[in-house]
DNA sequence: TCTGGGGTCCTAGGACCC
DNA sequence: TCTGGGGTCCTAGGACCC
């Protein structure tokens, strides 16, 4: 069980870094709109059941981040400014800045709207010239779109998130290969990509606070008490991550939910809810040439369980009147509704191939 | 304080087949 | 009558990420 050298050979000799646009949505909208410098910027869902989507600097000041449910936030901050998010907007600068980003890297993966990793290892392996290199990129992100992004840089893609993470915002983060125990043993294990609240709990319980602990627990109790991500935390732990960057990967699964305001048990209005959602998803299935083969709703309950059902088709399919036909037929046989309602409804499209995919290729007519 | 919406990956159990 | 092992597929739920 001892990591194959080639794999510390190849951790070497790479160079990826970690883009991460400071506050992004908070701060496009105060780009876009002046009279909010300055000031704190919340954006979000305005409804009585909103999160906070993205707090801008002054708006975490009053200890609002993402997540925190829109009426604590009005609470702890009456005066901010309250925004709904612009996705066709920050879509667009996005973009803007993948472009600047492929001017310096061949390989990039995209993670969300306003972050990405980049490869630079083709800049060659002097640490210098990739902190030049890198340098220079986040100048032009600055330069081109009048907001500041945090950057890491390190031999593999877990370290570059963490040094983007490390320095923020407008921070610049290089991590070379002597500095990683120093830097990682002493951050608490919730910073390890993959350690959420369920896992990080329970490596409390186990003693192990901090990475230093991680990495120098037995493996064997890593991995019964957490199977296989035991293993993978250990080895981000000692700061291996062999991943590569993905590339463009097109998407698994299509779907749209939404929270109601108010619970609801009124059947038709769920009904017609279903219809509405399976019209959406049925329209990116077809915008993007796209079928598929499961159909899935999703019903969440006062009490916050939530419930998924679905269902297989034995050809893929485009069409929004198989799909709502099935959604509903779900909903009818397998969903319970009490008198206490449903919170969220949600439609789901799985199994997704390109629509040439759809029919099998019976006869060889066409060779 | 009361919990969005869009995804990915993993696991466990059951059905089914050989 | 008691009891195989392996493999695949499907379903549902859960942890996690931004």
């Amino acid at each position: 069980m001892s990591p194959r050298p080639s794999a510390v050979v190849r951790t070497l000799d790479r160079w990826i870094g970690h883009l991460d646009m400071d506050a992004f949505f908070a701060a496009v909208e105060q780009l876009d709109h002046p009279e909010y410098r300055g000031c704190p910027v919340i954006v979000g869902g305005l409804g009585p059941r909103g999160v906070v989507s993205t707090a801008s600097y002054e708006a975490r000041a009053f200890g609002i981040h993402s997540a925190l449910p829109m009426a604590v936030a009005r609470r702890q901050c009456p005066d901010g400014v309250y925004v709904k998010p612009r996705f066709l907007r920050y879509r667009e600068i996005s973009e803007h800045v993948r472009s600047i980003v492929r001017r310096y890297a061949s390989a990039i993966e995209t993670i969300s709207l306003d972050e990405a990793f980049f490869d630079l290892s083709e800049h060659g392996p002097d640490p210098t010239e990739i902190h030049r290199v890198a340098r220079s990129l986040k100048r032009d992100v600055q330069a081109e779109t009048k907001l500041t992004c945090s950057v890491g840089l390190a031999p593999n893609r877990f370290l570059a998130k963490l040094g983007s993470e490390l320095d923020k915002p407008d921070g610049f983060t290089m991590i070379a290969p002597d500095d990683i125990r120093e830097i990682l043993d002493p951050l608490p294990v919730s910073q390890i990509w993959g350690v959420g609240k369920v896992t990080a709990k329970r490596l409390t319980s186990l003693g192990l606070l901090r990475v230093k602990d991680l990495r120098l627990a037995p493996l064997d109790l890593l991995v019964r008490e957490l199977g296989s991500i035991g293993r993978r935390l250990q080895q981000l732990a000692n700061g291996i991550d062999e991943t590569s960057l993905s590339g463009e990967v097109d998407s698994k699964s299509i779907s749209r939910e939404s929270t109601y305001s108010f619970d609801v048990s009124d059947w038709d209005e769920i009904e017609s809810e279903v219809r509405r959602l399976t019209a959406q998803v049925a329209g990116s299935l077809q915008a993007e040439n796209l079928v598929c083969r499961v159909v899935r709703i999703k019903v969440r309950y006062p009490d916050f369980k939530t419930i998924t059902r679905q269902a297989q088709l034995d050809v893929g399919t485009d069409s929004p009147h198989v799909i709502e036909t099935l959604a509903l037929d779900l909903l009818r046989h397998r969903v319970r509704l009490t008198d206490q309602g449903i919170r969220l409804l949600g439609v789901g499209l799985g199994a997704i191939s390109e629509a040439s995919a759809r029919q099998l290729p019976l006869s060889p007519d066409w060779l």
